[in-house]
DNA sequence: CCATAAGTTGATGACGGTCTCAACTTTGAC
DNA sequence: GTCAAAGTTGAGACCGTCATCAACTTATGG
């Protein structure tokens, strides 16, 4: 039995395929996940029939790529939020971080905000990263000014939510999702809702 | 000079236009307002030529179509608003009623949430109406219970917000908006956010 | 340096939708 | 009944995108 170790890419196909991981990561932050493949294999200087050779299609080139990017934007959010000492604004500040992070980027709001049901790494980082908020959550629970009844699913809604505000309002009216967050975080105060 | 009274539309194609409103309100209910024009074309029982002769396009067909629609609902909403007492449920009522009717109409939810440009009678009559309401909020403010610095501007975006989640959410998670909305109510409330 | 497996290419087709127009049909005034 | 104007038709141009594959190119082991 061939004691199979790599599959072995060639050479230039390794390169094409880092090429093509660089340029999806640059036209995905550019213009959000549903750039055109095509642009993305220009950008790498490589026929779209290799994006598809490399790749299978969309869902598996995000899963390739935005798994590493997510987890960074979340990391930085609670490296942030780990800096403010009350569990109220700490839990605020994750929020809005994340939030901002949206704003800013459209790969990162398209990553949380579009179904990608073939892009398994993806939703396994985008769960564990969410995981770890829970403490933060249940802080400000247990300082009794978060709303008890709150749970890392409503959290998953809230960043769900400003994803789909953000994109369709962050043109003509770049501040709308601030609004729509601080209504939001109002009512997740501990004593103001059911 | 020629006494010019109507562009005396012929009697088919005036049948035609009819038919055509008619399979349109029914088409956009159903799939909401990107629905095919070639199947508005068929369920009318015409070519999808003709409605283009008809009208010029989506935008027209839509603008025809949709300010009844959208201020029968908005009507409705403000009934039932109207039949309840208390300023700040009454306000809360409206609101509900109209998130309620965006999960249960594609047609009204993309009226609300897409952004027409060329469908200035929809737009008219959205805002007409819309100022019908501000008497609902100016009364739970006046109460003390809805926060003095929401505008009606806030009520729009909390309402077109909806839709964007409606339209996202309800195959999957039929209630999910319900939670949303519920937090930024909550929010909304006098003597919870700033 | 050669053979050949691995990899790339770009032309090509499918798709789903919009929109147009020359040829045809219908209406209605006379 | 006739005829011109009004209206309809449906085939096809067009768009942007995805996806494929036979023919070509290149890397690599011997």
């Amino acid at each position: 039995m061939k004691t199979e170790g790599k599959p072995t890419l060639r050479r230039d196909a390794r390169r094409n395929q880092e090429r093509l991981l660089a340029a999806a990561a640059e036209a995905f932050r550019e213009k959000g996940l549903a750039v055109p493949l095509e642009e993305i294999a220009q950008r790498a200087g490589v026929s779209a029939g290799t994006l598809y050779n490399r790749f299978g299609g969309r869902e598996a080139l995000i899963d390739a790529v935005m798994p590493e990017l997510v987890a960074e934007r979340m990391n930085e959010a609670m490296r942030r939020a780990e800096a403010v000492d009350d569990p109220w604004e700490s839990f605020v500040t994750y929020v809005t971080v994340l939030c901002e992070q949206q704003a800013d980027d459209p790969a990162f709001r398209d990553a949380i905000s579009r179904q990608l049901q073939d892009a398994p790494e993806l939703t396994a980082r985008c769960t564990a990263e969410l995981a770890k908020s829970v403490q933060l959550l249940e802080r400000a629970q247990r300082a009794g000014t978060l709303r008890a009844d709150v749970t890392s699913d409503d959290l998953l809604l809230l960043i769900f939510t400003n994803a789909l505000i953000v994109r369709e309002t962050v043109e003509s009216h770049p501040d709308a999702w601030r609004r729509t967050l601080s209504f939001s975080l109002a009512g997740l105060r501990a004593g103001c809702g059911s």
